[in-house]
DNA sequence: GCTTGTTAGTTACAAAATCAACTAATATTT
DNA sequence: AAATATTAGTTGATTTTGTAACTAACAAGC
């Protein structure tokens, strides 16, 4: 019996081994800054808290990287006037340009993985995941 | 375009959250603990090396896991002859009856995962997260 | 309006992971 | 067989993460 949580660890860990590499050797980030960059690059200007919910990061974790794009201008900071609590981040050009880079990187690393599988399989496992993830 | 290891971790990391409760609350142990058990109990018995290059874990995770393991009670270190850098890692009476308490309650958390899924999807699951780990 | 409670985000401190340097045993080269 | 390189595993220093306590803004109850 292998369990699922451990398959699912193996094969995370294996797909992403060889992109942590990329991101830092090109821009010296953190996994924890590539998926803040990753979470606002791809689905827009989000606040803390969102990319929180988003990623079940911890909100810790969220709030030092979002520092550390910060320093390297890769953000920026908006104050909520609605709501002064909370500020809006939203990626720079060059944060956007980092992201784009990164992201076709990732993708090529995605295609590699996807080309081992049939169309079936690449279907039902990004269908599975996410499901699995939402539980 | 959501990336492969992004969805994978993110499924890893919600199927895996609450056990890790389970094994830290009964045992007090950490997650590369857990692991080391695992794979002893699940594999047989094995030496550190052997443990890393299935678990990619790195070997300073692994080492301070034996030991923290060994102090326990929960295994056994017997030097091999042939090798005498190595050492083959044996769970105790302890040690195996930790592993089946852990594993019949991770299994109980993985049925909960699978009865959510289809014959189909359970099966093509399990297929490809064994072919990316192994890749 | 003033407690009391909640939420967004930060910070200090403790725990754990990573990295580099190390010992000891074995393998390889010359 | 002596010198060099490699491998198994450990240890210490540094970096990163997790936990808990905190500030500041808002919300609800009274």
């Amino acid at each position: 019996m292998l369990f699922l949580p451990y398959l699912l660890n193996q094969a995370a860990e294996e797909s992403s081994i060889n992109f942590k590499q990329q991101y830092k050797d090109r821009y010296g980030m953190l996994r924890t800054e590539w998926r803040v960059l990753f979470h606002l690059g791809y689905f827009g200007d989000k606040t803390a808290r969102e990319i929180c919910d988003m990623s079940k990061m911890h909100k810790t974790k969220v709030s030092r990287a979002v520092s550390a794009l910060e320093t390297r201008r890769f953000l920026t900071r908006e104050r909520q006037e609605a709501d002064r609590r909370s500020e809006i981040l939203r990626l720079t050009k060059s944060g956007q340009a980092a992201y784009k880079d990164l992201s076709s990187i990732a993708e090529s690393y995605d295609q590699k993985i996807s080309a081992e599988l049939t169309e079936q399989e690449n279907q039902v496992l990004r269908e599975v995941l996410l499901k699995i993830a939402k539980l």
